[in-house]
DNA sequence: GGCATTACTACCAATTTGTAGAACAAATCA
DNA sequence: TGATTTGTTCTACAAATTGGTAGTAATGCC
């Protein structure tokens, strides 16, 4: 069995998280993916990848308590682990790997 | 219509035609491939996955003159179309933008 | 209380992706 | 000629990932 390889959204979901931090729940992730991809991902489509990831290990979740505001009930917080900082650190070798020696016009700049 | 998104594999056997050049032909990427992920892809994973990239019209393909080596016989030779290089060029920003914002920590040592 | 808003769950459908591996083809070598 | 090497084609499948819909829950506002 392989090395149990990130897909695409799997991978774009848990660097929202990485990124997001404190602020990583469902809805702000969602937006967040939206923003970064220029495409809108379903409710069924997020929530299913992170609750796989969360299968995975490399996420894990917490309710928050519900805020003083409209609309605002409980969230799902979602933190990376320890496997969750070593896969992407892992998709980052790999992209590395796969994109090395490719000329200039069409290397990434990863900055 | 969202601009064909490439899965895992396309887009590593894609990046492994850029790479090869004049040398891109099958087997030669399939050892690219094995070289580059550590894993080796069935020869039907990979032809199939050439056979879809020219279907898509990001590769076109050419059969060579049989070379006068042992087993030398005739090679389907692989080159990025125009198309191509644009897909690949998406990918690369594509890239850069879930990546953007990831602190250090998590991308060691990017090239 | 009733409504709009924000958020998550459950369940299911469908597409995509990757796989195996045997068969076929053509070349040199002995 | 027959063995060996290199290379491609085919087919049919298995599994993983992604996408969608509808429903439920909690909150403040009026």
């Amino acid at each position: 069995m392989p090395i149990a390889t990130l897909g695409a959204l799997e991978l774009t979901t848990l660097l929202a998280v990485a990124r997001l931090k404190d602020e990583a729940y469902g809805l702000a992730i969602r937006r967040d993916l939206a923003a970064r991809t220029g495409r809108d991902y379903s409710v069924g489509a997020l929530y299913t990848t992170l609750q796989r990831l969360e299968d995975k290990g490399l996420l894990t979740s917490r309710h928050s308590e519900p805020l003083p505001i409209r609309g605002g009930r409980s969230r799902r917080h979602f933190t990376l682990t320890g496997a969750g900082a070593r896969a992407l650190r892992e998709a980052e070798r790999h992209a590395a790997s796969i994109w090395a020696g490719i000329g200039k016009p069409l290397r990434p700049r990863l900055a």
